[in-house]
DNA sequence: AATGAATGAGAGTTCATTCAT
DNA sequence: TATGAATGAACTCTCATTCAT
């Protein structure tokens, strides 16, 4: 399943041209991120990638298609984010709060990400909604494994995983997005409580 | 604190006139709700409110206010749905879910809530987060009551209200736009459960 | 040749509809005066005359029309006042001067004489026209006088009368829109030597 | 002190852009002049020059930038043709008559002339009061010279300058636009009379 | 005689996309 | 592969005029 990149119509691309693809990529991140969707133009995206406004259509089939790609970037870029922090966890608790900690390194240090990934809800649902379907997965099949292991009564898996994959993004968007760029620790702290009290509650 | 209805620059409005301003909001609603704000246009909201053109101008003066006005607008009846709702419970922790339930309920019957009061995000950035400070309030007063009893250690109120929002949110997205338009029994009851988790930890 | 002062269609006037009409006419005085004929605006028009917007329509059939009246009227009442000020004089020159500083007057108590009448020209070109015709007769006639008298040689006193009137006029738009709202002694008496020079050459 | 020639945010132009933006400028000046400022329209000006209306923006702001730039266009072609056609007299009164008679010439050759600069009094003052104060200057040193050198009395240069310049374009006025499209010989010489009159007093 | 809500044509302007070079 | 000039549909908003009351 390795994507090969291409460019419109399935041309291959040369190295000259990869390079070029992806700096349109990190251009189209900054502004969809600084402006949003609807206020970006194309115009602004291949201004601040270096290249010609025409250059863009050798790459993408449109201000659409460059937006999808970006959704789905981030996406795999922010699990990958919270896999590798989990990872340095031992209990699964820790590990539950680091990929949370992971996350918000992620965010806060891509400031475009809030911007550009509740956007995507009114500009492709599809890639909104898979965005939130791959995120929460991680945190069913967790619970799933819980429960099967009796941890845990006879709960639904799947609203818990939503509920604690809300509380962490909104969390970043109260804290972040609006506060000082930064999670505070007795926030962090807090939510460790709070993820504590709905994946493993009192006997 | 009530607010005389007006047209622009502070016109009264007749009876008449409230009818067609209130044509044009409900109309908006319907609009924004179906195509987001940037593709929703004067034009298909005057069409919607079976009026002129020229009518919008008369109670709006912008594409913006009247979206601004609708946020609010909203955020006020949910507001209402949610305390009449609670209002019918006898302990807190029933009128918590009673008043998530009132929520609900509301976003079941506003088929257009999430798309008003998400995109509000980047059109209205403050009403937006007005919207937010103004519901989360109400978790907020609760949490604090409850460190006030010293029913919980030394938390931050502020931090669980917006996650129990922010789950109440979220799940509305999940199972009323992208499931059957309706919350499942199953998920309100584990809704139920992480409430109590999170508001009435053990001992 | 008195004209019967009437509604649209010819409709009588009460002696209320009489003054609700002046009320029109001098609120237009100030409006177009004040922004031109394209800034200006029915509403503001009806505003400044304190009535209804519909109200407008009962004297005028349209925005043109009572512009048309005003370049009109106030062509009236500049050949009025001019003619008023140089009966006062004694000798033709005398008199002509006269002529001219009572148009001086009568244009720094109009502020929104020179914007109606040169924008006539774009709106209203017969009007316009008829205006210059209107004052330049009595140039002409003055100069076709001293012809007939052989003070003048063979000229033409159409041009003459044009020549004239175009530096009276330009003469208040240097000094009084231009300028301090008046026109200075010493441009007066500059006016005068050369009013003399092109009506009374050197034998 | 040579322009450069460029589009909307200061781009340069290739051949290509330069003539593209040169028909829009000729368009501009044929339909200002025939229409107006008001009642020309950018669709207007975009149809006459043969190009989408889209492109109007590449090289201009707004309406309201190429019409000034029309302006200052049409001062720097009247100046020219007036310096070069006084430039064949060989006195300075048959020098000043020369340069109406170049300045007459340029309007009958440009029928939308009056029109647009006297227009511009309204929609870019400004650049109207910039046309006449350039025109002036001409007269205003010419008669500062004759003062200078004793030939006349102590009068105020400007004051005359203005006035020949007023005396100038109102037969324009008279006979170009309202008339046959042409200033008549018999107009031509009076108006040499009274420049001489003003010009050169009787001692 | 008077009102002001309603209308809709038309304005200036933007920008995703195309295409000749 | 790269360019940027050109396009035109679609947008928001204004305002002279109409009409029901």
């Amino acid at each position: 399943m390795t994507d090969v990149i291409t460019g419109v119509g399935g041309r291959a691309l040369s190295p000259k041209g990869v390079e070029t693809r992806q700096r349109l990529v990190d251009a189209a991140e900054r502004v969809f991120g600084e402006l949003g969707y609807y206020d970006a133009s194309i115009v602004k995206i291949t201004e601040a990638a270096g290249v010609g406004q025409g250059t863009f259509y050798l790459y993408f089939q449109s201000k659409h298609e460059i937006f999808d790609e970006l959704v789905h970037d981030l996406n795999r870029r922010i699990r990958h984010a919270m896999t590798a922090s989990a990872e340095k966890g031992e209990t699964r608790l820790e590990q539950e709060l680091l990929g949370f900690k992971g996350y918000f390194e992620f965010a806060e240090n891509h400031p475009g990400l809030y911007r550009i990934i509740r956007q995507s809800a009114f500009v492709s649902p599809d890639a909104f909604k898979w965005h939130y379907d791959r995120v929460s997965e991680r945190y069913t099949a967790a619970l799933r494994d819980a429960v099967d292991r009796h941890e845990l009564g006879p709960i639904d898996p799947e609203v818990a995983a939503w509920a604690l994959m809300a509380v962490g993004e909104t969390i970043g968007l109260r804290w972040i997005v609006w506060g000082d760029g930064k999670v505070p620790e007795n926030v962090v702290s807090e939510l460790g409580r709070i993820i504590r009290a709905v994946l493993e509650p009192a006997e």
